[in-house]
DNA sequence: GATCGTAGAATTGCATACAATATGACTTCA
DNA sequence: TGAAGTCATATTGTATGCAATTCTACGATC
């Protein structure tokens, strides 16, 4: 069951921290930006107790930076870090992919490839925001079905890190989407025939490129500190 | 400069978390013990705001798992978890002596030959926790010349969780102390080559093998549920 | 003009007080 | 006997107040 008729008994810091975590993931709060205690308090209609228990959670999940004395900001995006995260996300994923090949049922296998016709739907209607949130929940949901609790968290907090880099930057242009397209038209091939190893091959590459892509991106339009 | 004379600055619920992480990793908390808010505070000599602040670190770290209303206790470990953490961490140190075989000065390179010649002293002496450590330092020291902080981090945190299994079982077996210093008889030879392909592959192995003996050791012990 | 020093304001860190919730023993009633 | 209800207690969750630190503006000194 899903409890989405359950009333919302999280603690106010995890709610807290939900909404900080979309706020900076959609880049309504800038890198660097200061979080100031009181005025995100008075903004949030909360005390200050459970605003600095959220920002703990933000900064084990590295989207936000506590400077002792110094108060909270946003943490930055460098080019570097970008770089690193895909580091780990394409090992992962690839990981990822091969258990989930080999544990997944029929239906989730069918709802993988609905959600790949869903992005092929948004490519041809020229959307690239749908393409890109595609993107994310085809990836998420890979990896959603490998059942692994501890890649599923891991990749989860790797994986928000990496989209706040492609929150920052403008969407990918038509090359690299092709690009992408392609590469989940090769991988969906591959999970059809149940071709572990080629997936995770191609599912690597493919993370690896986007990381490339993600950067390029960033260093050209200039929005992230090397 | 390493900053030994500096006087500790570390805001309180870090060191509160310090010392709470170092009572769990050695199993002087026992998993699914209650962490009685009040009583820790007054054993820590502190007031509970650090406390909670130090929780959310540790839940982050997986080792404290919060209940909502009901308190924290020590994270619980199953064998399951054991061998979700090794999944990650074999291809996470693959990665690692990858970028580490690329980076590492001659100084560093000597600095694991020395590290290794000190595991291969304490086994000849018949010290298995002098092993036991070694070995724990010795990945440790590969991943740090690896310099990638992302790894860094990633790489702790998954390695703090494994090693609370390893504090919880007894040390390994003659057989399978042996297989270890195999591996890394190996694995120096490889890194003495700049053999990449080799090194990475007997690593990746050898940390699989590893997650093995440590769940055989915690099933023959009985001291983790499944 | 630059540097250092200092006072006061702003801000974070920690402790405490109060509110909300869970727990457990006891009672009641079938 | 036992299932369910009730109330007191224990414990966690949140707010608030005080202490410690940092920041800023201004003035003194060279």
């Amino acid at each position: 069951m899903n409890k989405t008729n359950a009333i919302n008994r999280n603690p106010l810091h995890v709610q807290v921290a939900n909404t900080m975590r979309d706020r900076i993931m959609q880049g309504a709060l800038r890198p660097a930006e200061r979080l100031n205690e009181v005025a995100l308090c008075e903004d949030l209609d909360i005390s200050r107790t459970p605003l600095r228990e959220a920002f703990k959670l933000l900064e084990a999940e590295g989207l936000v930076t506590i400077r002792p004395h110094k108060g909270a900001i946003v943490a930055e995006i460098s080019i570097q870090e970008i770089s690193e995260v895909f580091d780990l996300l394409a090992p992962l994923e690839a990981l990822g992919i091969r258990l989930a090949m080999t544990r997944m049922s029929a239906q989730e296998k069918s709802r993988i490839i609905a959600l790949h016709d869903r992005m092929i739907a948004f490519y041809e209607a020229g959307d690239r925001e749908g393409c890109f949130l595609s993107d994310y929940e085809f990836h998420n949901t890979l990896i959603a079905f490998a059942r692994h609790d501890v890649l599923q968290s891991t990749h989860q907090s790797l994986s928000n890190r990496s989209q706040r880099g492609r929150y920052l930057a403008p969407r990918f242009d038509q090359q690299k989407l092709d690009a992408t397209m392609a590469a989940h038209r090769k991988l969906i091939v591959a999970i059809k025939n149940d071709d572990v190893d080629q997936a995770a091959r191609i599912l690597e590459d493919h993370v690896v490129l986007t990381g490339q892509f993600v950067i390029d991106t960033l260093r050209e339009s200039g929005v992230a500190r090397d």
